[in-house]
DNA sequence: CTGTTAGCGCGTTCAG
DNA sequence: CTGAACGCGCTAACAG
């Protein structure tokens, strides 16, 4: 049975206006009554009614973590599923311990977004890897927001993962252990940026040109591109291989374990994501983990400043290289 | 900028109360009545203020999806990060289209169970995979509850996996395609007692006892089991091995290889959860796929129904056999 | 079946 | 810096 704040505005002898004051503004009351207020508060287990505070202050209470909606997963699309775990509870650490609840929605469409203003559903955003032109549609509800992870335009609110410095880890690895041939299997180059800037920062280490193979992205696709590569290999003309994503990685592992190239006594093997399933491959993959806690923590608690202060977000986290079994010193 | 009840009433012609009891309980509103709020409703774009409705009510409007908190996870212990994204796409497409919304919360002792209580969080509970005990102390709060996917004693509410079941739909799907020569791999049969279900259910439907081999559960423990198995499958005395859960089999998998033993081609495999990363496997497991979407909308509409009505929840849904590359026809 | 009315717990004026 | 008082949008009596 919960206390009021009517109660614990008499326990402490204080007027129910103080009580309020304590929580949404503590500079604004004299040391000692706030003291007396936190005190009958711990007391008597109050805290404040979040339906309450909302309605009263016309405001819905909630900050959304918005996706878009897939209707028929794929194989491949379902191990993304992985990620938002992760993402919802580092969201979740922060909103917790606001005023704020977190409620999780997904969209199908633009007017599925527009809607959002309408019906009043939440007082701030967090977009999980929206594109630019779903981004905007977000930005046009005139709600606070925040995109995150995937890198996106300049004019928008955004905490993003530097893909490049992630592309430039990568070969500084490969680098720092001896290697002196890379390649790099990428996906679909031409239409998804992200593919880009991985391979941009990673061809950027190099002195001399990695050779590139632009497959599809997935574990087929990489096995495409892992056969493609296997001549190469055996050749001696390549000693080390940065794949875009994990998945495309899993493809490319199956493909060299096939051609009987071993990994890594042959070829060294660096994938992008660090999920965890790749445990399940043969040798566990090194990778470039996206530091999505961070991504998101920060995220969340940049908008819950924007909702209060206004003015933009922009931060960019740089990933971090985890180490595996799949490179070797040469 | 939302629209309220008030002018709703007013557009439709009618008092306030009606257009309430058209939200809260149709039945008791005549039909032109309610059609002119619904039309009235649909032309403003009008939603009850979810906020409004449960201060009123005296309650939260909130239901909970309570799990365990695991402070530093093993990487076995991740990979169930895996159904929760499931889990939760489940309950919220239930939760969504109520009054209610839906919160995570995740607790580390029982004293954080009963501050739900305390600190008045919710209106009702949806446990996740919760033991006995830590379901009892959800009983205690006397909110509303159900517990979820685990089996549990029959004094609870609860939905869950009928495990017996899938062991039998396991050994179901090696006789049909003419196995005759069965093993089971399983983990600590003393102390789980899922693992002890599965295991009956598989043994009742041969006529003589499958050989058994009782290691630990996850990837290292199957990769000793499957090592322990080699042997006996070389030497043809069994043609196919159900895995208490993927993650095991998973290892199972990796020390066949090791020994040279081809999948399916010298013994079938069927593992339980059907866990989606197994795709990275040479060859796609097949599985007890534990109808988890099946169970949680079933509990979050039972629970609905509870909070309303009262009454037990006593639910068992059969789990389906999820074919794939690793089993043949002998 | 329908309308009138009294608060649910709180944030925020407005006076002091 | 503090307190009194109003009303956010809604549900649930109650009276017709």
């Amino acid at each position: 049975m919960p206390t009021t704040r009517d109660e614990i505005a008499k326990k402490a002898g204080v007027s129910t206006a103080t009580v309020s004051r304590v929580y949404n503004d503590p500079d604004s009351v004299s040391a000692d009554k706030r003291e007396r207020v936190y005190a009958a508060a711990k007391r008597f287990g109050y805290v404040p009614n979040k339906n309450a505070s909302a309605l009263r202050r016309n405001a819905t209470g909630t900050i959304m973590l918005l996706e878009r909606r897939i209707e028929n997963p794929s194989p491949d699309e379902r191990y993304y599923n992985w990620l938002y775990a992760d993402v919802i509870k580092a969201v979740k650490s922060v909103i917790d311990s606001s005023m704020y609840q977190l409620n999780l929605h997904s969209f199908a469409s633009g007017e599925d977004i527009r809607a959002i203003k309408e019906r009043g559903l939440c007082d701030g955003i967090i977009c999980h890897s929206l594109a630019d032109a779903e981004v905007a549609r977000v930005c046009d509800t005139g709600i606070p927001y925040v995109a995150c992870y995937r890198t996106v335009a300049p004019e928008f609110n955004a905490v993003f993962v530097d893909e490049y410095a992630g592309g430039a880890a990568a070969a500084k690895a490969f680098i720092g252990s001896g290697h002196r041939k890379p390649a790099h299997i990428t996906g679909e180059l031409e239409h998804v940026p992200v593919c880009r800037d991985r391979w941009n920062g990673f061809r950027s280490q190099w002195e001399r040109e990695p050779v590139m193979i632009n497959g599809l992205l997935g574990i087929k696709g990489g096995y495409e591109s892992g056969r493609g590569l296997a001549p190469a290999i055996r050749r001696g003309d390549i000693d080390c291989v940065f794949i875009v994503n994990d998945l495309t990685a899993i493809g490319v592992v199956q493909a060299l374990a096939e051609a009987k190239i071993d990994i890594p006594g042959d070829v060294s093997l660096i994938g992008y994501d660090n999920l965890p399933f790749t445990a399940t491959l043969p040798c566990r993959l090194a990778s470039i983990d996206l530091s999505l806690k961070r991504v998101y923590t920060t995220a969340a608690s940049r908008l819950l400043g924007n909702i209060k202060d206004g003015g933009t977000i922009r931060e960019i986290v740089a990933p971090e290289y985890a180490p595996g079994d799949s490179v070797r010193r040469r």
